[in-house]
DNA sequence: TATTGTTATACTCTATAACTATA
DNA sequence: TATAGTTATAGAGTATAACAATA
């Protein structure tokens, strides 16, 4: 028996302790997932959560919405770009703020917004199936929200 | 009253109903906690990832390793290289196979990862504070190994 | 033929500084 | 002077294809 071919599965004990690193496992995963399920829509993560922050928030400025997103300004700049040119979401100059404008979902990009709902839907039920049910579902939200809080 | 300048909070609900939106924000909170803490040490996530892998295992593949980590093998080559680099970690060719070797961690490199462990202590201490107990963190670790599970 | 480590490359995401036009 | 949107750019992280040496 030859020590070298065969040795059998790694030690992970150590890592799969360091919270910091399991977290970049799940959501490694889970946006890879999610990528699948997204992408006959022509939708990234980052699209879907912009779209659903517009629709539920019409007439925002730019800066608020990338806060809120946790994106830099810089970047949210090119993700508006391309939802504007599939014309999903249309800018209006403000009349108070000649430097800024408004966000607004088109009723296409609205229609859009409704579709890739029930894609998350679907998706959002294989997740909570992985995770045990509701409850785990509940729990998980609930504990990751309490970084940063 | 003028209606844009004061519109109070943004409503959230919509994106904080997505696992995988919150899982990022969740990661990016916590690695850049974890660059803060590791900065001194001159150590990234995945260094400390790797390192402590390799500390666990030693003697094992670069391909085994990185497949164990959830990485590109073509992309482990430039984090063993840096590791290398620093004197952490060797290589030691292979008997059995002329193409493969060993990584091993250096007398300098288990050293650096026993402090890289204690300072990898105290800020797991940090983040279970922010969950709210180990029972949190125990909860949190169970339910995110049921993804891929 | 297949596999190991490697190179090259490209694409995404992210972070920073600086510009412009307004305020 | 400060702010909003923008541009340019650089750095990570990640994915793929292909190559040389070896099996």
């Amino acid at each position: 028996m030859s020590d070298r071919s065969r040795k059998g599965p790694l030690d992970t004990s150590g890592i799969d302790r360091i919270i910091g690193y399991r977290l970049r496992r799940a959501q490694a995963y889970v946006f890879q997932e999610f990528k699948t399920h997204f992408d006959p829509l022509g939708l990234t993560p980052a699209d879907y959560s912009t779209l659903v922050l517009i629709g539920d928030n019409p007439g925002r400025r730019p800066s608020e919405l990338a806060e809120a997103l946790g994106i830099q300004r810089a970047n949210f700049v090119p993700l508006v770009a391309g939802l504007e040119a599939r014309e999903w979401l249309e800018r209006r100059k403000s009349t108070s703020d000649g430097r800024s404008f408004s966000l607004h979902l088109t009723e296409l990009g609205q229609q859009v917004r409704q579709r890739a709902d029930q894609v998350q839907a679907r998706f959002e039920q294989k997740c909570i199936a992985e995770l045990g049910g509701e409850v785990g579902r509940d729990e998980l939200l609930n504990l990751l929200g309490r970084f940063r809080g």
